[in-house]
DNA sequence: TGTATTTTTGCAGTGACTGCAATAATGGTT
DNA sequence: AACCATTATTGCAGTCACTGCAAAAATACA
């Protein structure tokens, strides 16, 4: 089990999880005007020069944000046939988990931290650019491949289409996310994302 | 004409105007790396101190941001009977062109930076997430007074669907803005807009 | 053990941004 | 004109995020 990694990863991970557990948490205990890179450097046991080969900036060691990527298991529920906005918005919403790199009890302690200090939400939402991003090349190469999908209405590409997709589904996914965040409630994110999109399907039916 | 503004208000108009576009110049003639506050301040003939009076950051100086309001024209033909979807994305469009205090003619300038900085779009972004909350409260106070809307679904709060028409309706603003942005074409963002709603449509009949 | 690679660290520097208090400019009043 | 209240500008001193660079330490590998 430890043998997996080797000492180097599993060090650069200590590290990493120590970072992000001093910024986090000097946030809640002491406020956010208290996290400084040297204060958190000096948690963590290593120089703060070192804190920059972790995180690029405070905000994200505080928030533990991490590059998002697409990984193979999210796509193998994607069923570009079936319920293609539900497929969407939560293939959107598994790359948005990877931003996280921490565990998942320290879900509620980031969210609360947004909660406290909403101008993090805003270093969040430019990895969620990056999220639509790389969702919008994923979901227009299956969109491509499909015989449905495969040509977009007159004047766009399967580009747009995913775009649009993407920005739609986008909507359930941020609504999830304002939802959650302002009511710290125990109930999981995905079910606010099925009630979200099921709020956005009642209300579409009505206006199209 | 030039009575109808204080001294004060007149000098204030001119600074502004001149750290903005010492600001955006530079950007676009030298780079944005050579935009720092100390030269924009110097070019702009004032000192270091006082261009924060005019920005709180020197991007915000760069897009030539300012705080987004909802001014009454902008509600005057908001028809809650009426295509609701276009009323709120043709009001979030108006409020949106409000963070952008420059003239039209500098319109190009900015695209143009941001094209050329992408980095400058997350600091829009910001402003766009003020923009959404403004306007949501808007839509609110509309749908609460209209028969139709003043109830909304089991489980929900009117507060709830206008947050999701507007995040819905922000979802063809945001495809028209990375459209026009991808591509400096002549052709005016509101146009963008309304091929962005087109389409969203065309999808979204076909999935619901 | 020796060597190549990666990581950490210190250092010195740039530049954004802030609070404070003095000074200057402006608006309105007598 | 003279006077005062309000508001804007400025300099100063300081904090802190963030960077490049090169030396030193840790780790991997043979």
């Amino acid at each position: 089990m430890s043998q997996l990694l080797s000492l180097r990863d599993r060090k650069r991970a200590e590290t990493w999880a120590a970072l992000h557990l001093s910024a986090s948490g000097t946030a809640l205990d002491k406020g956010l005007e208290c996290v400084t890179v040297d204060a958190v450097a000096a948690d963590a046991g290593v120089s703060p020069r070192t804190f920059f080969n972790y995180f690029a900036s405070k905000e994200d060691a505080v928030l533990g944000l991490q590059e998002p990527f697409v990984g193979e298991s999210m796509l193998a529920d994607f069923d570009v046939d079936g319920d293609l906005l539900a497929s969407v918005s939560h293939l959107m919403h598994a790359v948005t988990r990877t931003i996280h790199g921490s565990a998942d009890e320290d879900g509620n302690r980031c969210r609360e931290v947004i909660c406290r200090y909403p101008q993090l939400m805003h270093r969040r939402f430019q990895y969620i650019v990056k999220v639509e991003q790389l969702v919008t090349d994923a979901v227009a190469e299956r969109l491509a491949q499909s015989s449905r999908w495969a040509t977009a209405p007159a004047g766009y590409n399967v580009e747009d289409v995913a775009k649009m997709l993407v920005l739609v589904a986008g909507a359930s996914l941020r609504f999830a996310i304002q939802k959650t965040t302002s009511h710290p409630t125990r109930e999981s994110q995905s079910e606010a994302l099925d009630q979200g999109m099921e709020l956005m399907r009642n209300i579409l039916k009505e206006l199209l």
